[in-house]
RNA sequence: GCGGGUGUAGCUCAGUUGGUUAGAGCGCCAGGUUGUGGCCCUGGAGGCCGAGAGUUCGAAUCUCUUCACUCGCCCCA
């Protein structure tokens, strides 16, 4: 018999793990809910052509880690890749603008890319993520950063650095980009492989480079927050103004490069020293042109993603331990066929009355019944048999105070309540 | 896509220079007298030693392939 396992880069969240993923989630809702954003659910796939499109064509996401695949009608469909296009789509298709002067939406998202895997990088992971969509204001960045500190600092994570940079309107970036020609011209022949590609290609990406020499070679390249216009620099002079106000502290990175290319002006990321290679937590920026380019009117927009497994990965590494407690009000101990009509009664009788409740199924003994009830950490155990069902009572056994009594069947709801 | 490491019971791991029925701890199940938990004691179940092929009289132990995990590159959440 072949046994099947999850495919590689994939993983289970098994019961012993939903409670966290459950806090977390629930965590995120409460505070988009305090920020006002509301929740968007897009689907799990879209036109091949929204991505290629938007995310970029040059971009590795779109160049190699797609999961494209043909449907029966003919038509080419991709597995979300990332959030961002999906939720612009949806905010034109249904004309959200047309609601509200800024849309705030939020999302809980599957992600998918084809990438090797390791710690910290999965072919199908899990995004919190959200888009502002429709705010030029940089207390609009200040808005989504300040969202993610907050949700941070709740969940107790320490040690997250915001690193921030901005790259200017999508007429800086040409300027830029010569100019980084122009000073790494002279040493082109020195920098690593992929560095001579991208000084072809994509000049910004050598920035981004962890090589050593190539970092040595451009650490007093020119600085895009130079050159960008004047617009964008007193825009993000104004957002840096407004998280000192904020107290939400920042380190500059000149060199922080994100690998789609709709973003413009502010770009950030959240990372932690806790992950490995795979650091940065969160990340996202402004998108001003991509509603324009998809054919909306020109509406300024920004948003991150937000990495479950990356996030539970940190908590893990600081011993943070989520209060999560799923232990069942009630357990129900059955001894013998006389006794279970009653018992499931009961235990309906309970779980009506919003008390939780477990019971054996299996026919076990009453010691390992209470012992069963011992781990699923119940507070109360009730023994049903043939003694009660004469007498018409439940015993109910406190397992704290393992203090023992019978009452009433009638009565049982109150006394565990 | 490139390079390094790992892969033995549910979990964490031992398994000596290839040699007979593959081990431990934890967990699980059942008992420790007749209907009762957390400690302790006893017993038990459970492994085609990731998968496939090869070398050998004989392989968990050696070789190759493959799959998965893991670390770095790359990229990003």
């Amino acid at each position: 018999m072949t046994r099947f396992n999850a495919p590689r880069g994939t993983q289970d969240v098994l019961p012993s793990a939903t409670p966290r993923w459950q806090f977390i989630e629930n965590k995120f809702r409460e505070i988009c809910r305090l920020f006002d954003f509301r929740e968007i659910r897009t689907p799990t796939f879209e036109e091949t052509e929204l991505f290629t499109r938007h995310t970029g064509k040059t971009t590795d996401i779109v160049t190699k880690q797609m999961y494209t695949f043909t449907d029966q009608g003919g038509r080419s469909l991709t597995l979300k890749p990332e959030g961002t296009p999906p939720t612009v789509r949806a905010y034109l298709e249904h004309n959200l603008g047309t609601e509200l002067p800024v849309s705030k939406l939020y999302y809980f998202s599957r992600i998918f890319r084809y990438e090797r895997p390791q710690s910290g990088r999965y072919r199908e992971h899990n995004q919190m993520g959200l888009e502002m969509i429709g705010a030029a204001d940089p207390s609009a960045d200040v808005e989504v950063i300040s969202l993610a500190w907050k949700f941070f600092k709740d969940l107790g994570i320490t040690g997250v650095e915001l690193r921030l940079n901005s790259i200017g309107g999508p007429e800086d970036r040409p300027t830029y980009r010569e100019a980084l020609r122009k000073f790494a011209a002279p040493f082109v022949k020195e920098l690593c492989p992929t560095c001579q590609v991208r000084y072809e290609q994509n000049p910004l990406r050598m920035l981004d480079c962890k090589d050593e020499h190539c970092r040595e070679l451009l650490a007093d390249a020119p600085v895009i927050v130079d050159i960008i216009c004047d617009d964008c620099k007193t825009h993000f002079e104004t957002v840096k103004s407004y998280l000192t106000a904020l107290n939400i502290p920042y380190v500059l990175d000149p060199h922080l490069v994100r690998g789609l290319d709709y973003y413009t002006r502010t770009i950030f990321e959240f990372q932690t020293p806790h992950l490995g290679a795979q650091n940065t937590i969160c990340g996202g920026g402004r998108y001003d042109m991509m509603i324009e380019e998809m054919g909306g009117s020109p509406t300024p927009s920004l948003g991150f993603g937000l990495g479950m497994e990356r996030l539970l990965l940190t908590l893990e590494k600081l011993g943070i331990d989520l209060e999560v407690d799923t232990r069942p009000s009630v357990f129900l101990a059955v001894m013998g066929n006389e006794a279970r009509e009653a018992a499931i009664r009961l235990i309906y009788d309970l779980r009506d009355n919003g008390i939780s409740a477990e019971t054996d199924f299996t026919g076990r003994s009453l010691k390992s019944q209470m012992k069963l009830a011992d781990k699923l950490g119940a507070k109360f155990v009730l023994i049903i048999g043939e003694d009660e069902i004469k007498k018409g009572v439940v015993s109910v056994r406190d397992m704290l105070a393992k203090e023992q009594r019978e009452v009433p069947i009638d009565k049982v709801v109150e006394a565990v309540c």
